[in-house]
DNA sequence: CAAGATTAAATCGTGCACGATATTTATGAT
DNA sequence: ATCATAAATATCGTGCACGATTTAATCTTG
């Protein structure tokens, strides 16, 4: 009964992992420019989509606690991104809001957009038939 | 000219950071019982398919640097599961390679894949297909 | 209303990821 | 042989991710 190990590259996991590292890759230098990091600018696309949010909706969002966005937003904050006020309904809670220069950085992300799209180097349909795989495989995985 | 933002649904960056994320959610519970963690085990895998890989070799294959890699690889010498030495031949090359623990984990692993396959709830070929449609997207995106 | 339970953020400690730099060993050109 | 260069790890500082705990506000229930 051989025990042959299952190589890297017949990991899903792998996949992904290299996936995601290969993306947050050609967005590093692009968004490095702009002062920000990826998980920052995954903040800003969640406040782009709807602002106001509160600290654990953004949490909801994109899968984070307040352990690692609390730290974030305040770096956030220093940099003039975004706003951090307790909502006056509940002060438990924490509404976080965009700034002037928060708001203005929304242009550049169709640029970055473009750029992956670009990267792809296949048509659109295929990229986003596969962008829905990969969020069904994500429910899915996050289910189990 | 509206200047709409993408929203996170429509970022392929966010598939990917949220299906990667959810697959190491997956692998954690199962993981930390061997005290391991995720980069770890992906050390693991990869020695598992070829011991005795240079510090250099580990990372071309994970995409990590040395600066990553290096106090990777001391926590797990410390845990026992690897050994690392200066090669003779290169003596500014260090060799990682399993211990009898590390080896013995092995076994663990196509639990691990069952584990994944069966919270996936589709047949191995749809797989085996996004798989590789997972990593053709990698190798586009670093190429890039 | 008061006491306990619940909820929302924040804090703390550990480990990963990466840019920049340092250190050590090997290689190459003269 | 010597010196410059290159290569392989290692070190350092910053930021993200997460388990565990803490703090403060709100809700519940007697």
């Amino acid at each position: 009964m051989e025990t042959k190990a299952l190589p890297l590259s017949m990991q899903l996991c792998f996949a992904l992992y290299s996936a995601n590292h290969a993306m947050a890759g050609l967005y590093r230098p692009m968004l490095s420019e702009l002062g920000l990091t990826y998980p920052q600018y995954l903040v800003l696309l969640a406040l782009w989509e709807r602002d106001g949010q509160s600290v654990g909706e953004l949490g909801k969002a994109l899968m984070l606690e307040s352990n690692t966005l609390t730290p974030l937003l305040k770096r956030m904050e220093a940099a003039s991104l975004i706003n951090r006020a307790r909502s006056q309904q509940d002060e438990r809670s924490v509404s976080v809001s965009l700034t002037d220069k928060g708001q203005s950085l929304e242009a550049k992300s169709h640029e970055f957009a473009a750029c992956v799209a670009n990267a792809l180097d296949q048509d659109g349909d295929t990229a986003n038939a596969l962008r829905e795989q990969i969020f069904d495989l994500a429910k899915r995985l996050r289910k189990a």
